[in-house]
DNA sequence: TTGACATATCGGATAATATCGATATATTAT
DNA sequence: ATAATATATCGATATTATCCGATATGTCAA
């Protein structure tokens, strides 16, 4: 776990978004075909309809969060799902409610 | 509180370290002369003292730690006094691990 | 009031980040 | 093998951050 960069990849509020829609995938993309957004995760497409950023600004936003170990990555066939990483997110709680 | 402010006054090594010093004030700024560290905080030339950077971008920092609400600052005579803002931290703590 | 000292602010050089369009890579269907 | 689709990567440019030296401001002491 590197704080600075997990610090640095929570200090955009499109980072941010993406983060918390992952809280409820199946509530913001519902309708996904060929897997379970619940088990899987959600694949770069889905975000990139949701927001205006173009697809490749979108996906080196996930690459960001998956660095910092905030989501995983799973590719499964064309796509990759990527969902929260809970374990790093509550370490980084702690980090900040203890450690710092 | 916003988040993003926060995020990045977090995302840097010289910040994170200020605030861990600012933890124990009295082990880190053990010999301060006009007021008790542990109460009033612990003034911009101590922090200066400890890091090789210039006394305009410390007090840069300070200010950036001040403006995202995770130090307060208190001036008496010529001296500007930093220290913690515990509430401040446990809340960001408390949106890592139940909002975000 | 002047001088000395602590801190803050300003302007600038350089490094890092954001974001795009274009293109490359990987996978599946035909 | 080729075409279509999903994702990743590259190169360029614009914005932002880092960090400095110089200077301004505020406070106290003489």
């Amino acid at each position: 776990m590197n704080p600075i960069d997990i610090f640095k990849a929570l200090s955009n509020e499109t980072r941010l978004q993406i983060l918390i829609w992952l809280k409820e995938p199946e509530v913001y993309f519902g309708t996904q075909k060929s897997a379970d957004c619940k088990d899987v995760g959600v694949c770069v497409s889905l975000f990139h309809q949701r927001l205006q950023l173009t697809q490749s600004t979108v996906s080196e936003y996930l690459a960001i969060l998956q660095r910092a170990g905030l989501v995983t990555a799973t590719r499964i066939g064309k796509w990759t799902y990527y969902k929260r990483n809970e374990e790093m997110l509550q370490k980084v709680a702690r980090y900040l409610g203890h450690d710092l």
